[in-house]
DNA sequence: ACAGGCTGTTAGGCTAGCCTAAGTCTCAAA
DNA sequence: TTTGAGACTTAGGCTAGCCTAACAGCCTGT
């Protein structure tokens, strides 16, 4: 009679969605996510952290290892995925249906994907014709919970004289990003890396229409390329 | 230096947001909100009411008569009117854009008017055309803070051989709005009030395509009106 | 005028979630 | 092998918001 036979869930708190976000984000390369990085993400103290912990593996939705870390059960990473299906949706539909900017997008659906039903969720993926990406690039989980899971490489760890698409942006700052649309750095761009300064400087890509842009390391390792064939 | 004289307002939370609306309903024909009609309509306890109004009364959203009942301060109905824009417009926007039907739209509003922001309700109503009144026909408030207030009489108190348009359905109940539509009770409709059994019996009304419904005394208390001219 | 019933408030307790302060564990370097 | 820094947990306390039980005020009917 473990957690995860009790049949019926309550529903999850406004805060332990955002928990099993972070735990999802941080255990995405794989391994554990620490009560330190989960505490920084979310911005509250180590001891809520553990507090927290300790409730949501006696729920079953995370499986702690004192003084490791923590994963997500198979239960915790669907509601994790869950949440990042509404946040992803909401995030394409307010930016193609409601004039939103995608750096303004992430801070209204943060807010959002906690109050959203499945229902209204479905009804905006169907309005837009059932989304794979979101507007930074980011690949939105089906209904059923699954996610794509590309391999990209960032552009900073790229290698000088090759070719690769721009998938998707790593980040929701909203500042970066409305700096990077500037640019034209976003999701779909085709980038000739030309080259690099060493001691983690500047990568320098020429975009297709023959400009060149120096991109600071910091931006390039949030920018995620696909490498393109032929190279 | 008393609490309306405090110049940076914390957010108000969830739960302060439902009771000022509930103030505000209960208080719309003018006279005080009682403990007990406030705890009937948010599912609480009477307990949890005199509580929250005394935090209420001491931040100045509401004016707080012990043993007497509660009114909103100006502040308080400022307060609720910004929360029944946002409830109306998300109605009025789920409805038109998502296709919601008018009897599911109030419990996702329900969930959804704490968690959007007001950029996000500016671009919906415009989405809209900045609509005036929502699908059941209640005048939205505008972004200033202000409501139409018509005078309206229920259906159950029409004069029989008087001619109405039914302007407003002061119900949000699932079933019974699916009911109305059915019937073809929807706001804009015009109505002739053929007859009216006694002893609080239906109301007999002819629509304008010629058909008559038979409306009980439950139902027409919930049919908001506008006399015809004429008569 | 007052008793009883209803409504409202106060008292006291609970949970979720946050905090700080004070231990405890781990691991790497000496 | 020991030790110390840093990460983690435990202890204890706070607030918001809810509850039930007990008390207080109001008002109507006699």
């Amino acid at each position: 009679m473990n957690a995860t036979t009790r049949s019926p869930q309550p529903p999850l708190t406004r805060s332990v969605e955002d928990y099993l976000k972070s735990v999802f984000h941080l255990t995405s390369q794989g391994g554990f996510a620490t009560t330190s990085d989960i505490a920084e993400m979310l911005s509250v103290a180590p001891p809520s952290v553990s507090g927290m912990m300790k409730r949501l593996s006696e729920t079953g939705l995370i499986e702690h290892v004192p003084y490791r870390g923590v994963q997500l059960t198979p239960q915790g990473r669907r509601a994790a995925l869950q949440m990042i299906r509404r946040h992803r949706i909401l995030e394409s539909y307010l930016t193609s249906k409601l004039g939103y900017d995608w750096g303004d997008v992430h801070v209204e659906a943060e807010q959002l994907e906690h109050a959203v039903s499945e229902k209204l969720i479905g009804r905006m993926a169907d309005a837009l014709g059932e989304p794979r990406y979101d507007p930074h690039g980011a690949p939105i989980p089906t209904a059923a919970g699954e996610i794509e899971e590309a391999e990209l490489v960032r552009l900073a760890e790229t290698k000088v004289g090759s070719s690769v698409v721009l998938q998707e942006v790593g980040d929701e700052n909203t500042e970066r990003l409305h700096y990077l649309a500037e640019q034209g750095l976003t999701p779909g761009v085709h980038l000739a890396v030309i080259d690099r300064q060493p001691f983690n400087g500047p990568t320098i890509v020429r975009l297709g229409d023959g400009t060149t842009r120096v991109v600071g390391q910091e931006l390039a390792l949030l920018l995620l390329c696909r490498p393109v064939d032929g190279e």
